[in-house]
DNA sequence: TGCCAATACCTGCATATACAGGTATATAGC
DNA sequence: GCTATATACCTGTATATGCAGGTATTGGCA
């Protein structure tokens, strides 16, 4: 028996209990909100904790190359570490072997931030964990795993 | 065995192979720009294309409740609301029993245009199952279905 | 060397998202 | 009827997202 969380009496005339995109939307909007109520004291969304977070792992890295990584548009990166380079968490530096690129790295600020902030992020996962279940919680990530890997661009 | 996209070497110092947030921003991403490709001659995104199938079962609601079936904030509704409102494919009427609230009405244009995207949706969907495995995406659907109503607001 | 295509990034525009705080209307008490 | 509160919606501001098209730099090739 499939799950059905709103629908009242249609039989789905639209199709879109169907749509895999607006599960999606839906339970992105939901999810964004939960991390971001719990992170809000520390100034980040979750968008940003991720952001710190995965830079902490790949310094130095360029725009292009970090983009790829995110599953994103590279404008749309460039756009989402503004807020963290006003903050002076990020910074960009001029690659002296290509002038073109520019590498990103946190700042002394960012680590320290992103310290402050990582239990934080731990408590809203615990809670989504306890709410939804572990079970199903690896398994939703390796469910989107699979269908990012098979529908790479 | 998990799936793991992009990681190289790296054994998650950041600890975001756990965060359910960021996969559903990815995948969201990814299957975002699936859908607005397939519907872009028609003018329409995959989110307005949602707004109007759903409001075509759900003629004369208003914004408060069409935002709630929607898990969204009605200020976003509002907005996401008004490219369809000029392009005159939806329409706000004042209900006059209760003259603060707005009664959401497709247009005769409205239901055109729904018709005409619905195959090609359904083109985008397909896809998506044929790459991704119909069973698979089944089972997204029904995941997602659960966390939306364990978490329900 | 000098030009051209490819690369790495950015700006302009449009939509998607939500919070804080505002206006208009309705309803409950008195 | 009057007022206080609650409700339904909107605007201002900020971030999140991606496409079209621009600039600067690099590297290949004649």
């Amino acid at each position: 028996m499939p799950a059905r969380p709103a629908a009242k009496a249609s039989p789905d005339p639209a199709g879109l209990l169907g749509c895999s995109c607006m599960w999606l939307r839906k339970a992105t909007r939901r999810l964004s909100q939960i991390y971001d109520q719990h992170l809000e004291p520390l100034g980040l969304t979750i968008t940003q904790y991720g952001l710190l977070a995965r830079l902490s792992a790949a310094d130095g890295i360029g725009v292009g190359a970090f983009a790829e990584q995110l599953v994103m548009d590279p404008t749309t990166l460039t756009r989402n570490l503004r807020p963290l380079q006003r903050q002076r968490l990020v910074v960009f530096a001029r690659d002296p072997r290509d002038r073109r690129s520019r590498m990103l790295h946190l700042t002394a600020r960012g680590r320290e931030r992103l310290a402050e902030a990582r239990p934080v992020w731990a408590k809203a996962q615990h809670q989504i964990e306890e709410s939804v279940g572990r079970a199903d919680v690896a398994a939703l990530h390796a469910s989107l795993g699979r269908l990012l890997e098979r529908l790479a661009a």
